[in-house]
DNA sequence: AATATTTGACCGCG
DNA sequence: CGCGGTCAAATATT
């Protein structure tokens, strides 16, 4: 076993990385051609992204988990900076590369949160719609020193019903109002999934609840739960990383799981179904408990995205997922009652009468 | 009525 | 003590 599918997997990994350039061609024709759509080179990116992803899995089959992931993410995580159109935010990966080095030497037994920055612009003020397949809940807003615009917090709204502390901010560019910077933090681990989850999000939907505001000074979160993702694959994005911190298989708790194949078949299922679930980052691992689901979002409502990650300090970071084309959510996994009690000295949830 | 947003108060951290 | 983040009452929306 060890032999035949190592063959298969270096095979794959070269194909993998092959694809990768030659998308990465399209794409750099199609930045020429006027003709091409931003939608369509989304969609190369988004492909090409996947591509690395596969290979990197890959890599992480063959060789010790360990070491090689981390090297190679360290790398993608540096490309991830200087992502089509995000360039002008490259500045940060110097420091991050610092930051980067000072975490790891504190890096702790155990991972707190995640927190991931991405740019959007939406280029027509309409529609501000991010929807990232998680209905948030406004909590707040306040106006950030030296920056022009307010910042707006959001959680989750099944924080209370599920205990998902998920939390993102939005904060306009002052630069540039069509750019919003999102701030995710936390992870959701609430789950709509397996049981009523209204399906698709149709479009007329969406474009009645932003009637509203004539001027859309903010990307629009609306409640709208959705995910048309089938039932087998959930594709995770990001934390590459956190799974440095949790080698060690959860025991899932929730089903949704059930349906995938194990090991090199659930692999090459995988690779087998190119089309769009572009995504994902740890098959072995079990995405963690109720894990987030994660759907496509409509072409139409693609728009420029920068990624850009962040380190806070003292707290992880996390980035990755490049390819926010699809509205896919950054939500880290990992989610664990341990992972609660650790998350929750933010979060006075339980009555505050208590004390 | 239930649920979402707004907005000033509150609070912890640096 | 100021700033950024959250709470929670008031208000708006569905």
């Amino acid at each position: 076993m060890d032999t035949a599918s190592k063959s298969w997997e270096q095979k794959s990994l070269v194909g993998e990385i092959i694809e990768g350039m030659e998308l990465a061609q399209q794409l750099r024709l199609s930045l020429n051609a006027t003709s091409a759509s931003s939608e369509n080179r989304e969609f190369l990116v988004q492909r090409i992204l996947t591509s690395y992803e596969k290979a990197l899995l890959l890599l992480q089959l063959s060789g010790s988990p360990q070491t090689s992931q981390s090297a190679v993410l360290q790398d993608f995580r540096m490309s991830a900076n200087t992502s089509p159109c995000g360039d002008d935010y490259n500045h940060m990966s110097f420091k991050d590369h610092q930051d980067l080095q000072e975490i790891s030497k504190k890096r702790k037994s155990m991972a707190k949160w995640t927190d991931h920055v991405i740019r959007v612009s939406s280029e027509n003020g309409i529609e501000g719609s991010q929807e990232d397949g998680h209905s948030w809940r406004k909590y707040g807003q306040k106006d950030i020193l030296g920056a022009k615009y307010p910042r707006s917090y959001y959680r989750c709204t099944f924080r209370n019903t599920q205990s998902c502390w998920a939390t993102k901010q939005v904060q306009r560019a002052d630069e540039d109002p069509t750019i919003f910077e999102i701030t995710y933090k936390g992870k959701h681990t609430c789950s709509h999934g397996s049981n009523s989850v209204p399906p698709p999000p149709s479009p007329e939907q969406q474009e009645q609840k932003r009637h509203k505001r004539e001027n859309v000074s903010e990307p629009q979160q609306s409640q709208v739960t959705q995910m048309s993702f089938p039932t087998n694959l959930r594709v995770d994005t990001e934390n590459l990383e956190d799974k440095e911190m949790m080698e060690s298989p959860f025991s899932f708790t929730s089903t949704s799981f059930g349906c995938m194949p194990s090991g090199d078949d659930f692999l090459s299922s995988m690779f087998d179904n190119e089309n769009f679930f572009g995504y994902f980052s740890q098959p072995l691992l079990p995405p963690a408990a109720g894990e987030s689901n994660y759907y496509l979002a409509p072409p139409s409502q693609m728009r420029n995205i920068a990624v850009n990650e962040q380190l806070s300090g003292s707290d992880l970071t996390e980035i990755i997922s490049a390819t926010n084309s699809r509205t896919n959510s950054p939500i880290p996994d990992m989610d664990f009652p341990l992972d609660l009690v650790e998350l929750d000295p933010n979060f006075p949830f339980d009555t505050p009468g208590f004390f």
